[in-house]
DNA sequence: GAGATTTATGAAAACATTTGCATAACTATT
DNA sequence: AATAGTTATGCAAATGTTTTCATAAATCTC
């Protein structure tokens, strides 16, 4: 019976058991200075005893920000992805800010009602992954003038600011490092292409460097797997069983972890018989053996500028956002040395 | 000048563009049957037209759901956890909900806060991980009505409703399962215990397990390292110099990971020479070389379970929240064969 | 085709806040 | 002690919805 916990306590409970106006509660949480010292400790003192907590729905009603900024990933799972959500979240935590997230596991019309589904709670910004997209969701986000930025990719011409890495340029490194030392025989290990604008981009940016080296990869050198070790190391088996190339690119580290197993498994030893090379510099990436040389993509560098961006665009000291190209990086390990 | 933009359009603009009065299209959205098709009609084109987005906050205000359920964990950028969120996620989501996720680094001040304000979001329901927390935490929540649900772990005696798995129960399993092949030179990799009950409850399983066995374990014997492959793999290869252990059991599977490194850099073979096991069972963990031994914590399973129970007790499906035990699943490979 | 039902719509109160404006209560100035 | 200037508080309107109740329109019944 202490607390009537029946009627939820609200800003006029606190009004009357403080003995004073609804207003001056109000102004204690929102313009401390304007109300009296004894008032406001008077006041802090019954919001302690009721157990008050404000609503941000009711705050959110006037035009205030919701205090929410919205996320929305192909999925979490993916220790890349799980490193730009971290360092997003904790970017816009320290400017206030509370994270709604949803994944839609690859589905962009997933990805438009989640879209929807964040401008119904009003969000103060928005992030996707990837240029590509629903046209309804760019239409929807252009209608719209919540701050969006479109995360992961860079392209100089997209229709909402993006803050990433050119994957392409990202697959040219990588290609471009490991045909330095002339293989000729070169394996490609690869993602499924199709609903994914980022591996896409990198494949092209590998074939494009292949082209300017003057090799061709025959198909049966190419090898498209789905995202997991274990089916990498199944399914790039194969590559191994009677020539082994000289080198394996991997359209990802993940493949690429696959690709050395495999190679060790058939009795291969990366580097001496082999080279591999990967992209994406996950957190095993450096631990594993041997280390796998990368080109990494600063997943946390995207998500705390992206993460400061939409957050300066959000309280106004930086009105617009703009598209911003986070450079790739080799990182040459054991797995193919320089 | 086609949509008078300044002025965000509100269901006031659409029921004048209309020509309907507001409750009208309310009603639209809310008890569809309720009004007349061609009504309806024109009012839905009259939503597409100016781009009408729904405002989630004025519901919430008059008592509605929010439709927003708060996940606060330690960190994301953990795999174990990252299948949480996502399974978790997966699961609100089609019961309509939006994930607030918050992290706080092992942080159980910085928990309170958030947990703070998530209520200020007025999730319609909220999950923590583990059963440890600030005092003040517990003393809120249990001053709100708002479900909730602990995560992770699983104890027979705690404030709030828990879904998770008994770690000491996983400790045991691990340790029993390693001891079964008669070892005596038994050594312990472990995480920080002092800030985190779940990995001080499996080193306690252990503990237990190998006193049954009576089994002691030297200083010496026991490695306390940050949770990271490299660090593992660092911290652990003092084990190998000399005299190595005939086996190793590890506080989790990144552990697990860097003794299998810093084991195969010393020249021996697992599990020829020792044998290795883990706590966690995460994703990469039967992709190692060789897979490794491990007593799975059900992440995902959790993660749903958690995410069913909660829904079900909003939407009143359910009442209550019960606590309830996932048990922890020993899963036997190549690093610690039977 | 008039009365009785049923169906569709509108007016206004309610939700939990913030804020502009008015006023009351102090301080400072002469 | 009266006036001016500050500072602190309260009243009431506003925010974008939903919902109850009342009423108007349409349909049915004989």
């Amino acid at each position: 019976m202490t607390d009537k916990n029946h009627k939820s306590t609200d800003i006029v409970a606190v009004a009357k058991a403080a003995k004073v106006s609804i207003s001056t509660v109000s102004r204690t949480f929102n313009h401390p200075n304007l109300v009296k010292p004894a008032t406001r400790k008077r006041i802090e003192a019954t919001v302690k005893r009721l157990g008050y907590i404000r609503n941000r729905a009711a705050q959110t009603i006037h035009g205030i920000r919701s205090g929410t900024i919205g996320l929305i990933v192909p999925t979490i799972d993916h220790m890349i992805f799980a490193e730009l959500v971290q360092s997003f979240s904790d970017q816009i935590d320290d400017a206030g800010f509370t994270l709604l997230l949803a994944s839609h596991g690859y589905d962009l019309n997933r990805e438009y009602e989640l879209t929807r589904k964040m401008l119904e709670h009003r969000v103060d910004g928005l992030a996707l992954i990837g240029l590509d997209h629903a046209e309804e969701t760019f239409l929807l986000l252009e209608q719209q003038t919540t701050p969006t930025a479109l995360l992961w990719n860079y392209a100089p011409d997209c229709r909402l600011p993006c803050i990433g890495t050119d994957n392409s340029l990202a697959g040219k490194l990588v290609a471009e490092h490991v045909l330095k030392k002339g293989h000729q025989d070169v394996a490609l290990v690869i993602p499924p292409t199709n609903r994914n604008d980022r591996a896409a981009q990198r494949v092209a940016g590998i074939h494009a460097a292949l082209t300017d080296a003057g090799i061709v990869i025959p198909k049966k050198r190419t090898i498209e797997t789905p995202y997991s070790v274990a089916d990498a190391k199944a399914a790039s088996a194969v590559l191994f069983e009677k020539h082994p190339p000289q080198a394996v690119i991997c359209g990802n580290d993940v493949l690429a972890t696959g690709v050395l197993l495999a190679a060790q498994k058939a009795g291969l030893s990366v580097p001496r018989d082999l080279v591999v090379a990967g992209i994406g510099d996950f957190k095993g990436s450096k631990d594993l053996e041997p280390a796998l040389t990368t080109v990494r993509i600063p997943a946390r560098k995207i998500g705390k500028t992206a993460a400061v961006n939409l957050t300066q665009a959000i309280t106004g000291e930086n009105l617009k956002i703009e598209s911003i190209h986070i450079l790739p990086e080799l990182f040459v390990r054991a797995s193919c040395p320089t």
